[in-house]
RNA sequence: GCGGUCGUAGCUCAGUUGGUUAGAGCGCCGGUUUGUGGUACCGGAGGUCGCGGGUUCAAACCCCGUCGUCCGCCCCA
């Protein structure tokens, strides 16, 4: 076999209006995230491999066939981070953060799952997290879905996403839900699909979002939640669902949303989208009050969300395209020593100039026209002689010669107005 | 893990009854214009047709494998 330079399958490299989309996202979020008070959090890319098998239990596919594990050079057993939200309650419970609680935290960059990659899925993806720790207040669940509702507003794509919300419930609800689930599809286990079968044993919850068509029925007349809400766990989706009502927060009552891991309880979320095919759900979340006391740290309740970066990066509009506000030109060899002094004075000043190293002056044109730049300046003998520059708009073609002197302040100016 | 699709220049793609030096547009470089970009015209560079093997006198085209892409399924923390 050939040895070809490539990259490992599921990876990216990020370049241009890609990266550009990319970075808008990331932007986006941390301004967003500042109105509400989220602080930063940044925790290590790679944990002990317990930090995730215990959070997710360690039967599970996701443990067995999705991690990225390794031993590392003494024998630990390690894995690169395949969700935040079990980093940050490690760190939580590490750090004895229940001094800070409730805290509300704030985290994005690469995770890495090894699934086969297909649109808006990657091996190395990128997540945004939000994260509410140590608090069980409905308020709670109601200020992150309503973080994540001005998020995807001011990308612009909130008319393109839906928010699809349902409850758990309680320990109690969830216990005697699923077991009113599983009696009522083992009853008609013959006609469920294999899938649902298996999932029947596995994850009974699961089988509410099959996408089979003959389990749709099946589906259809199973027990609902609501039944089995205890009157706390009632209470608590009636205060979430009217605060978003008065946040202004549109949302989709959806009784087939579920979570498989049992450390899931009441409010369950995700914000869905039509416009990229199987991989539509943009931001998901929940609350997870089960987590830090399953992994050995004290009972704290919890509540968040990861929205996928590059599913985000695909429905956003083309952002405009990065460029310098001048383009210095220029000629003869007294010229450009007199254009890097020139060129440093307008960085000094905040304008972004560059200058084009190489070619005669058509060349260094072209190559300012290309790269963006509102103005050039052109400096050569003539100029020189008379201590002016010749500044030329590139939009429209006019020029003007201005006082050596003069330039930086008419250009700061001129490009802020 | 399962099923399907596709893989030709930097990019988007054309190219079958298998037949000599593999094409276009855009981009890039150079020129028409040796102090002026965006338009126009002219020219040029750039490809072991993903990779490996097979069939054949002959393979971009057919067959097998492999890597990768995309679309579903599974999974979804």
């Amino acid at each position: 076999m050939a040895e070809k330079v490539q990259r490992v399958r599921g990876t990216q490299d990020l370049y241009g209006e890609e990266l550009a989309r990319f970075d808008h996202v990331v932007e986006t979020f941390n301004r967003v995230r500042k109105l509400y008070g989220f602080r930063r959090v940044d925790v290590p890319v790679f944990e002990f491999t317990s930090v995730f098998a215990r959070s997710l239990g360690e039967t599970t596919d996701v443990v067995s066939k999705e991690m990225y594990s390794f031993e590392d050079r003494g024998g630990e057993s390690l894995t690169l981070r395949p969700e935040f939200t079990a980093g940050i309650a490690r760190a939580y419970i590490s750090n004895g953060w229940q001094q800070h609680a409730p805290m509300k935290l704030a985290a994005h960059g690469p995770l890495f799952r090894y699934e086969r990659p297909q649109k808006g899925r990657f091996r190395q993806f990128h997540q945004l997290d939000a994260e509410v720790v140590g608090a069980a207040e409905p308020a709670a669940d109601i200020e992150v879905i309503a973080f994540a509702a001005q998020l995807l507003r001011e990308l612009g794509i909130a008319d393109r996403v839906t928010l699809q919300l349902n409850t758990l419930g309680d320990a109690e609800t969830r216990a005697a839900w699923r077991d009113a689930l599983v009696a009522h599809f083992s009853a008609h286990a013959d006609s469920l699909s294999a899938e649902s079968r298996e999932r029947l044993a596995k994850n009974p919850l699961r089988i509410l979002d099959s996408k089979s068509e003959g389990d749709r029925e099946l589906v259809a007349t199973a027990p609902g939640i609501d039944a089995f809400l205890t009157s706390d766990a009632g209470q608590f989706f009636d205060t979430v669902q009217r605060g978003l009502e008065a946040a202004g927060v549109a949302f989709v009552r959806t009784p087939a949303l579920v979570r498989g891991f049992d450390y899931y309880r009441h409010t369950a979320f995700e914000f869905v989208t039509e416009h990229l095919g199987a991989q539509g759900t943009v931001i998901g979340g929940g609350r997870y009050d089960g987590l830090i006391g399953s992994m050995g740290g004290p009972e704290t309740p919890a509540v968040g969300w990861a929205g996928g970066i590059e599913r985000l990066a695909m429905l956003v509009a083309e952002p405009e395209r990065e460029h310098v506000e001048v383009a210095v030109v220029a000629t003869g060899d007294a010229a450009q020593g007199y254009a890097l002094t020139l060129l440093q004075r307008l960085r000094q000043a905040g304008v972004a100039a560059e200058m084009s190293w190489r070619g005669n002056l058509k060349k260094k044109m072209e190559r300012a026209g290309s790269s963006g730049a509102d103005f050039a300046l052109i400096i050569g003998e003539d100029e020189l002689a008379l201590s002016e520059v010749t500044v030329r708009n590139l939009a429209t073609g006019t020029q003007e010669r201005v006082r050596m002197v003069d330039v930086v302040a008419a250009l700061s100016g001129d490009v802020e107005a």
